[in-house]
DNA sequence: GCAAAAGTGTTCCGACTACACCCATGC
DNA sequence: GCATGGGTGTAGTCGGAACACTTTTGC
């Protein structure tokens, strides 16, 4: 892995000595779950300037002076496609030379660094996304992971990265309550888990049976009928019930 | 957590639309543990220029032209502590603005972005680090994490983030394996677990039977008597009977 | 009535917990 | 012998897997 050859040729020794001078990317990883047709979703914008003109990219921005790597993120969003307030966090960084094309080809001059961030919304809010972005309607969309376009830079790795945190994150953690509707059938729920795990994780009456007796899902008392077959039940998520567990893994799946 | 104060004064408005230039750093968290003295470590070194001269810092070193990160990280490490071919693992970038004094009061000039590195020593290597760093010897050396002195920089916050990656780590992956003798006593790995978890993460007897059970463990016939008692079977890691578990969850603890 | 979807119950089995107990050694 | 650490066994309990079965709706 590590490329420390010492026979490096004498250009490359005197490089080597120069610190190299960056610019500082972010890039947006936001995924969204459609559960009614099983789709995971992910935020793309359609670059318009070289490099990469007319190719599809995570959206993103450099970071300006004086500005944190997450207000850059926020940013990115809420010029490029009118969100805010996002939770985001962390997710890699990529700065190998000549991931950017506009590194010079003698790597001096600038070279670019992108740290990427994740972030999961509601589909709700997706679909106003991708809406109310004004005239760049065209320009935002929402794409199937496992059915992505060419993409520009190295944003078909990022986005594997932030696919595999994804899946990680919803065996620990109730994210996904915060991005169902406040009140949701356990079929959406098992739907939800569903489209992004890849099916079959889990028997669905036993995924019911075990969250059911984890006791912070609280029967709502209405139902919903959505076709044929009996009306279901509407719970919601109760946080506070939810607290004593908060620390323990694999409460999910 | 955003700080998208709209309320901004002409200055940092003025700053807003310029991009802002890094110098990127990489910065090595390197743990290793001492079971028969139930210590975690963590490899520092004395800084001898400023800024904070004369405090202790995680080994790291700034990117190179035409260097990647993980090749800076190396470097670093075999420059300052003169060790080779260490896996590494990224951790984290920190890169908001005043995190390096270095960086220029008002903002211009250059930013400092640190992006971390996670690795895992066996204990004999860091014997052999502490005494093989020649001259700047005492430049270097291993301190307990839960005791450690003021650190340069946000250093301390990048270890806490490494200490509770390597806790992560140690439920799924064998590293333990990977930085143990070759041989080891089943007392021998409990330890280990347990001077990184915290102790009484598991009663002694389960954690044999169940390692036992999972069968890449690998009894070599040999004893070894360590005091009084009756002296301990030899085991050693059988990779390929580990393989199948290769992707489960929790396979240990 | 029948299909469809929601929801309950049951059986089996393996895993984890908490111990008690036996074994081999040093002194 | 006895203290010390290594190693085995067991009884109770909990939880997951698989699947049959019941309930409530639309049509």
């Amino acid at each position: 892995m590590p490329k420390r050859d010492l026979k490096n040729n004498v250009v490359s020794l005197q490089h080597s000595t120069q610190l190299a001078d960056f610019k500082v990317g972010v890039d947006n990883v936001i995924f969204s779950v459609d559960i009614e047709q099983h789709r995971l979703l992910i935020l793309l914008i359609l670059r318009q300037e070289p490099p990469f003109s007319d190719r599809w990219s995570l959206p993103g921005t450099l970071v300006r002076h004086g500005e944190s790597l997450e207000d850059a993120a926020h940013r990115s969003l809420s010029e490029k496609v009118q969100v805010q307030n996002l939770y985001l966090e962390q997710l890699y960084s990529f700065g190998g030379p000549g991931r950017d094309p506009r590194e010079a080809p003698d790597s001096f001059g600038d070279r670019y660094l992108s740290v990427s961030y994740f972030s999961l919304v509601s589909h709700s809010e997706a679909q106003f996304i991708a809406k109310g972005a004004r005239k760049g309607a065209k320009r935002i969309a929402w794409h199937e992971v496992d059915k992505l376009p060419d993409l520009a830079f190295d944003h078909r790795e990022i986005i594997n990265y932030g696919h595999r945190r994804l899946k990680n994150k919803l065996e620990y953690s109730p994210i996904a309550f915060e991005v169902l509707p406040q009140q949701f059938t356990l079929n959406d729920l098992y739907q939800f888990y569903e489209t992004v795990l890849g099916q079959s994780f889990s028997d669905y009456s036993n995924f019911r049976t075990r969250l059911l007796k984890l006791g912070f899902l609280l029967d709502t008392g209405h139902k919903v009928s959505r076709g044929a077959g009996r009306p279901a039940s509407l719970y919601r998520f109760d946080a506070i019930a939810f607290e004593p567990l908060k620390n323990k893994p694999l409460v999910f799946v």
